[in-house]
DNA sequence: TTGTATGCGTTATCAG
DNA sequence: CTGATAACGCATACAA
């Protein structure tokens, strides 16, 4: 048996009037009598009237409900994210529908057709590692169809986006280990071609250089599939254990590379940043009481939420179309724990070099 | 300019068909001859044509999509059931849309009536703190609505419930603290009313009292918002630590309320289990990289969001009024991180054995 | 002030 | 095999 919905009809019926004169009282219109609408109202409160809102969106054709689509919700810089996309989704009566690439293109895809065809009014997206094929999104924006792009954004795609600053995050990070004395400083990163990457490591190499020292590929790798995938990050950093010259600190540039290279750095049974520096991009909670404690570059997620959000319902929501875009650039927080000090000991002995 | 969208119209007037041809050659219906499916198929592949699942929505009477309602998005726990709810749910063509009660009361109903009122199929719920008066919740069952619970559930109304083993888990975290010698063991949990509060406190006391340790009141502390507000937790710390006899441990019955427990401790310059014993619920990452080492009881979060949703789309899809519910267990697991035997001596001194 | 008719995009029913 | 029509629930232009 189904739950048998209460609709205009029923209460028209009831009330010997017409589903206009009911509607019309619902919303309080004016060209209705107060007696009427006591009436109306009142009945539709004891049946518990609620007007069906997929009826509404065919009708004013929008949904009043939002897509976000993210690499992968356990992840607390996405799920930080989400928390502020809801938040302001929640103040302005919009439902959020979430959807996960999982690192995968295809996957991507199909959300995103799913998602879009008008179930939703628009659409929040921090794309793949996998993701190098942007027409779909062109596409959609060229309909005229809102996005905001956050975190990881499309360049090539003229719309308002929503960032941290990625450059700045990375290069105080590594001017952070450099001062601490480190000199062989490797990156670990996503796929070099997501804006990301490619923000996060021209700060690191602008660090290096702006401090004499050469920026070295070899020190530099890319995780595929962005650490989804532990194997892929042991690799990486097997492979910068076994260069002839071991780098004496690893910048992590994504979440997932940061506590995926803590975990093998300890399981090798490595001591941060005794053995070896460590400084990432991470909203992982607990990272202050980590032992060893752990130096982190943390993004104001909660807030990129809730300013893609409001960008997008601004978007949504305007009447003419809109050609000035603009890309919101948050500061990022340089989390210092404990002394990132370089140990001068035998252990790791002369590094150093330059 | 609004993105205009392809409808099955659009491609009638085109071909000089009319609009059931269409939709019935969409469809591949036998009754339409090849040549016609042929024409309609390729020139809506070549529009782009996609259905409008509103409209679809509308006429089904099914949406084909989920309401997901947790007290917070960023929260391991949370965010790891919710991965599993997608991963089904896109598995199976349902959209998740998820809202967060932040353990208000007011907010989880207003997210209820959102949410429900046919815009979703079914609901996946983990009630708020707040949460004890759920007639609303009973009234949708009542009305044959998909309802599963998980985590927090209701025990008054009968539907679908996942939950892990709250009872065995604190038990034998409780054994094991009894184990390592503590006796003053202390509890923080939520609002004794939740069920979570009830199972894990159950287990707790079950524990003390088969191993000759009488229960003390004095020792548990209720957190009326779930550790949300993070001066509850230090007030129910401040409290236990002023009581006559210091607890010697704490069992923490929440994610939130143990990873609150731990900062605090680590604020007040206490070391865990070296001046106090401590385990609880948790989902975090890196609760084995802690300094000090984080022993846990861990839900198979991920399986649940997945149990959850079968059972709900099971509820969604079956033709008949389903009579029979089942109350799925999980099994926690006890994660044991380094030693946890109370020290019997002063200061820190040596660690101990094993 | 209220009722009638129409349309949002789709499919199902009934004719042809 | 194909087309016209009604219906899903609602809002509104147009009548009355």
């Amino acid at each position: 048996m189904k739950f048998e919905a209460v609709t205009i009809k029923d209460i028209a019926k009831a009330l010997g009037l017409s589903t206009s004169t009911v509607s019309r009282a619902l919303r309080d219109s004016y060209e209705i009598s107060p007696e009427t609408k006591k009436l109306v109202l009142e009945y539709a409160e004891k049946i518990n009237y609620h007007p069906n809102p997929i009826a509404l969106s065919l009708k004013e054709r929008r949904s009043r409900s939002i897509g976000v689509i993210v690499c992968e919700i356990a992840n607390s810089f996405f799920s930080q994210t989400i928390n502020g996309i809801e938040s302001i989704a929640y103040n302005n009566g919009y439902n959020v529908i979430i959807a996960q690439s999982r690192e995968s293109f295809e996957r991507e895809v199909l959300n995103l057709q799913n998602l879009t065809s008008r179930s939703i009014d628009g659409l929040i997206i921090s794309v793949s590692t996998e993701t190098t094929d942007f027409s779909y999104l062109k596409e959609l924006h060229q309909k005229g169809f809102p996005i905001v792009f956050f975190d990881r954004i499309v360049d090539e795609i003229d719309t308002h986006k929503v960032i941290a600053d990625n450059y700045k995050g990375a290069y105080e990070a590594t001017v952070h280990l450099i001062n601490a004395g480190y000199r062989r400083i490797a990156a670990i990163s996503n796929p070099a071609l997501l804006s990301i990457t490619r923000e996060r490591l021209a700060g690191y190499k602008a660090a290096l250089t702006d401090h004499g020292i050469e920026v070295n590929d070899s020190l530099i790798k890319y995780c595929q599939h962005g650490g989804m995938i532990v194997s892929e990050v042991e690799e990486a950093v097997k492979e910068l254990f076994s260069l002839p010259q071991r780098p004496d600190a690893i910048f992590a540039s994504a979440d997932k590379l940061t506590t995926g290279c803590l975990r093998i750095l300890k399981a090798r049974g490595l001591s941060v940043p005794g053995d070896i520096g460590l400084i990432g991009f991470s909203n992982t909670d607990l990272t202050e009481l980590l032992d060893p404690p752990l130096s982190i570059i943390k993004q104001p997620a909660f807030e990129m939420g809730e300013v893609a959000t409001n960008l997008l319902l601004q978007l949504i929501e305007s009447k003419r179309p809109v050609t000035q875009f603009e890309t919101k650039v948050l500061s990022t927080e340089l989390l210092i724990r404990g002394s990132t000090k370089k140990k001068t000991t035998k252990k790791v002995s002369e590094s150093v070099g330059q």
